[in-house]
DNA sequence: GTGAAAGCGCTAACAA
DNA sequence: TTGTTAGCGCTTTCAC
């Protein structure tokens, strides 16, 4: 171990500056690439920091510009593979554009949402992504607050009602209707749709769910039975899927009435599968006992027995897209129209008549 | 819009102090908490700085205090349900200790995670927690650097060589032993090994992974081999199994050969669901032409056809003690033992004996 | 092209 | 308990 190791602190731009004999500010300067500096000068300072094993301190540089390079994202569960994805489609995009990833898990609670704004204002972020875990206009201050100080902000996979920011999300509308005609015509009647979405109390309106894809979908399905001359039964949209155990009660509730569904929508993949155990358990086969349709089309739903009608959307590319506007936002740079991402119903084998 | 709102400046704690008619040192202390503060000051600090809008600059605290509050992850592939699943553990046990995470993608590339490193060590972050795509001594001088620099640092899912850094992983030997043994008992001679690392060149021994969970993997099954008195073909282990096309391609290589092999071992869900998608290309049916066992046990692997035998990992608990270990040494405060986090066989239906 | 000096917003001695 | 005074490491005027 040197004695350079041994130094209680850090190399700073001072002590690079008096080992290349020249002021601080120029060695800032040479340091970080910024004004004018004679490029012997440059040279020698280099130089003198590598030797020292010199580091810029980002912290003191942010403290004075203002600009930290970071950007927030605070997602419902990143334990949930569509927001894997999606951050892995901000990361490359951050990557390349030298801004970093501070990460916040809202466990789709609005408080903790609340306090991971609060947080990340608090620490500077350049910009926030979020996924917002209410969509109304009143349980959103923290996200004004993030434009009032003057922070980039775009929404993910939701909206809010009456807030003027741009949300990368889907339209689920026409997918959704047509994913319920396909049911519809194969003669099923009771569709239940499940999601992990909170809500209190019970389904009355679509409005419950304010822009959120739940309200797209719900509505696409309205209008397709509307379009059937049936009307859809809206005591069987489930929220609040959030858990194993919650998801197992709501199966139970569901088959507990007179005339269960004969036909599940899982709003993601984890809702899915939890779904998919809990009805097995009942003894109710796919698709000759219930038929089945998922948001979101991961590989393995391919594979599974039967393989699954999915809607598919471009996830990745959300994600890419949302960093790619936040950060033109954060540079000020001019960015064209939000491009609109369309997911797509792939059928497979999950989808058959109802049992007589 | 108000006049409070128009301020060109973020109010601070001279601000605040000032409409509180108290001095900014004793406005700093009510706001950070610190020091001896008098309740009547506290009150009028607390209301001045809620009428201001006040936010404290966590940056600026960061600055002479030299702690963020923040720790850096830094993992393969964010993308990976495992690292999702870990990083979920990582950030539930983060948050409750009032720390935040910092997001870096190696890519598994070693050249992206030194530059992850450099720039969470610029930001002075904390602690760390990497899991390292090379475990050699030479490819891992950064790790080093974190410890010169007096940042904590852990391990996650591998271990390095000769680096005296904690490594929370499992061990696999005794259970890619026991899983081999199924494979042997069932008639398999010829086991493929199929890994997302980065290994130059071919194969050659158990020392070129290093003392990842790979060399572990593979140890086992050389383990199993000779106590069945058989010596293993190492040129069935197949790395760089990163995307869907190198996966083809290796599918493409080993049944190219002669005696192509008759049983697949996965290192994670994304290999082997790329494999699965690759072999039933060819045709092969699992069990029948071949056998497959995958590492991670993840719920689909339950549900797809047939049900897979599987290696599961408490990954989500290993995030979790990951995180906690880490901020314990950040606070210097004394942690048990680290315990053993044990992988487990979980038989299914897709080993059989091979084809005639 | 270079340097001196003044902050950024906060915490931390040290006195009072 | 309170106030005064220095900084933390960098960027940024503003002179020269």
């Amino acid at each position: 171990m040197t004695i350079q190791k041994m130094r209680s602190k850090a190399p700073t731009v001072a002590d690079v500056a008096r080992a290349a004999s020249v002021s601080k500010a120029q060695a800032a300067r040479a340091l970080g690439g910024y004004g004018a500096v004679s490029e012997e000068v440059q040279t020698r300072v280099n130089r003198a920091a590598a030797s020292l094993g010199y580091r810029p301190n980002e912290v003191a540089r942010t403290m004075n510009t203002g600009r930290s390079n970071t950007i927030g994202v605070i997602v419902g569960d990143i334990e949930n593979p569509h927001f894997g994805l999606a951050l892995r489609g901000m990361a490359d995009v951050a990557r390349q554009a030298g801004f970093h990833l501070l990460l916040g898990n809202s466990d789709e609670k609005g408080q903790a949402e609340q306090d991971a704004v609060r947080v990340m204002l608090e620490k500077r972020v350049d910009g926030i992504i979020v996924a917002p875990s209410h969509s109304s206009r009143e349980k959103n201050g923290h996200l004004l607050q993030v434009l009032e100080e003057g922070r980039a902000l775009r929404l993910f996979d939701r909206a809010v009602i009456d807030l003027d920011v741009e949300a990368i999300c889907c339209d689920f509308t026409a997918v959704a209707r047509e994913a319920t005609q396909q049911l519809l015509e194969a003669g099923h009647e009771r569709i239940a749709y499940i999601t992990s979405m909170e809500l209190e109390g019970e389904y009355r309106e679509a409005a419950d769910f304010g822009l959120t894809p739940v309200a797209q979908r719900v509505g696409g399905m309205m209008a397709a039975f509307a379009a059937a001359g049936r009307r859809y039964d809206t005591s069987l949209i489930q929220a609040n899927a959030g858990s194993d155990a919650q998801i197992a009660r709501i199966v139970e509730t569901l088959w507990q009435r007179s005339a269960p569904p004969t036909a599940l929508i899982a709003s993601d993949s984890l809702v899915a599968m939890s779904l998919l155990r809990a009805v097995a358990q009942r003894g109710l086969r796919i698709p000759q006992d219930l038929s089945f349709i998922m948001y979101d089309n991961f590989p393995w739903s391919e594979i599974v027995a039967p393989p699954l009608t999915v809607v598919a959307q471009p996830v990745y590319e959300m994600g890419r897209e949302a960093a790619r506007r936040l950060i033109a936002d954060i540079r000020g740079e001019p960015v064209g129209p939000l491009p609109a991402f369309g997911a797509e119903l792939i059928l497979r084998h999950s989808v058959a008549a109802p049992a007589p």
